[in-house]
DNA sequence: CTTTTGATTGCATAGCTATGCAATCCAGTC
DNA sequence: GACTGGATTGCATAGCTATGCAATCAAAAG
């Protein structure tokens, strides 16, 4: 086995143990170099016997390239998220691609988070944020590599998108609750920082059409909670709407346990009710909730397609912005199909 | 700014614009290296206008270390984890950690997957796999780095464990129902290969005492879905338990939602019931999930520590294993408090 | 047998920074 | 003014692999 001594063990000890020069050693782990079959056998098992792994660090100095891509999160809690996150991961190794993960709370973790990444000389940045500063294009922008935004509105040289159909599928929204007959229509927003949920907001509001001048606006923050408070305390003020569009499927979860635990409101019954994302929660017995399907597959997959396309040879700095229709996905919280 | 040409800007380019060598402006960059404090600041000055950002990559190169840690998930559906991997991001990056993202399905995508992290000579691996084969051991001992592994059995020179007190937590929760009067519990597992399940179930058993005799006991993965069918299930054979453990929060939901569906049983009132994990949904008002809080600051910070001790200088392979106690977190699914 | 051709292999080097060592410089001391 | 000591700086090098180029070799063609 190797590591006689502390050294690890490097092309060289397997070129001396094959008999054969460092360079056919680095030729047989290349797939496209031409090496005789016998030999790189011959290599092959030599390295096998002395635990060797190819070192991939001197290839990144000459190369310039990582194959490293920074990847961006900020609230995992959201399954929605964590879900994507997990696709991509998938998709990026499927291109021969690793992720380096960094979780961001602030504008200003994510500053020193980049710095940091950029000592490891990533090829590219994918972010999930749903963070849209001026500041935080202009950074990125700076960084000279592709970077891949979820549902962001940043844009700039270096800078594409893939977003979800938001505006549409708030239009698809109020048309399905004037089909069942609501009135009074309700709209839970995210924070006001996230554009998805602004977008969303102002479909809704243009389908609704003439019902748009009795809308109830409600803001939360993406979470359970702020859905549960947002629809306590409207419920508290004696509101009661007959319909209700949420940014998100946390919120809807929450506004749909406030709506019954405050009002006893049940839905579709008193309410009909639908979220976005289509998280795994949205399906369980408690809530059956109607959402809109992003199709994370399909987001990812694009987003992939325009990090292999940046990351081309020779490529310039790409900026492209790609929208995929969100499908909305009809269950109970909207009334029998 | 810097990129006249399409080079990357170096020390070198620095240096030349500072007038002074290459060593001075990598000795700026430096926290601990001797430098004139207006040296420093002239050199700063001059990278700030080049764009210049310090490599990391030739220092790897010299010192076999790579700042980077491998990091293994799969499963992020379920938010327990989820919520790991977000804290444990960022207490490595407060170590100056990196972590590098591997999702795995199954054995063969861990064995590729760890091949690849090894070329990135990352420094160590962390890893929150429910799986503990012995294959997998076998894998992770030959990497000889430091192996972090989350409730699992693993053993071998270079593996360190930090685990919740599974048993512990197994015995107090049939303490719980009995004290609730439960004659009839049941026990609802997690998948075999799940050592924490595992400890969970015995721990039960050993508590329940003479209970254990009439022991219902059901089969699931650990998925929401899981939990709803084995219930299903049983509910389907006309078996009534009237307290039950379940090895998570996942399947504890699913559990919840099919004895409300299937027979119209609530919690606490028919079924005393509670989970593990103390995932947020639990928390949700359509469940108000009685649960064990595994703790994941303390759980993550053990591992931190762990890790740091392994990676100190001149340390010599760890194998340590730390047990977490998890808290009894009473809600309504096991009656008032 | 000679020549040509293509395949295989080895040599030498680039890529960029951190650091040991030696050189230099400055201030303070006698 | 000479000397000591500490602080600062520059020089030179190590670290490991991928690849262009030249050399070599074997086989095929003439």
């Amino acid at each position: 086995m190797g590591a006689q001594d502390g050294r690890r063990v490097t092309s060289v000890d397997v070129a001396k143990r094959a008999g054969v020069s460092q360079s056919a050693v680095s030729r047989a782990f290349s797939r496209t170099a031409s090496i005789a079959p016998a030999t790189r056998e011959k290599i092959l098992r030599a390295a096998a016997e002395l635990d060797y792994r190819p070192n991939r660090i001197p290839a990144i100095m000459l190369s310039g390239r990582s194959g490293m891509v920074g990847v961006v999160v900020g609230g995992l809690s959201n399954p929605f998220y964590a879900s994507a996150l997990e696709h991509l991961v998938c998709s990026l190794r499927d291109q021969g691609l690793q992720v380096l993960l960094v979780h961001v709370d602030d504008a200003l973790t994510l500053d020193s988070a980049l710095e940091q990444l950029l000592g490891y000389r990533i090829d590219a940045v994918v972010t999930a944020l749903a963070i849209g500063s001026e500041v935080v294009a202009q950074a990125l922008g700076t960084l000279r590599i592709p970077v891949i935004c979820f549902n962001s509105r940043l844009t700039g040289p270096w800078i594409s998108t893939v977003s979800s159909n938001n505006r549409a599928a708030g239009v698809t929204a109020a048309h399905l609750l004037r089909e069942r007959g609501v009135a009074c229509p309700a709209w839970l927003a995210g924070p006001l920082r996230n554009a998805a949920s602004v977008a969303r907001g102002e479909g809704f509001r243009e389908g609704l059409g003439a019902l748009a001048a009795g809308l109830v606006s409600l803001q939360g923050d993406d979470t359970y909670e702020s859905g549960y408070e947002a629809v306590s305390t409207m419920l508290a003020r004696g509101v009661r709407p007959d319909g209700m569009f949420c940014s998100n499927d946390m919120m809807a979860c929450g506004a749909i346990d406030a709506l019954r635990d405050r009002a006893g409101l049940c839905c579709p019954r008193d309410v009909v009710l639908l979220g976005y994302d289509n998280i795994p929660q949205g399906a369980w017995r408690a809530y059956d909730l109607t959402t809109f399907d992003q199709g994370v597959e399909r987001l990812v997959g694009a987003a992939c397609a325009l990090l292999a396309e940046a990351l081309a040879d020779g490529a310039e700095p790409v900026s492209q912005s790609l929208v995929i229709g969100a499908e909305l996905l009809e269950r109970g919280s909207t009334g029998p199909v």
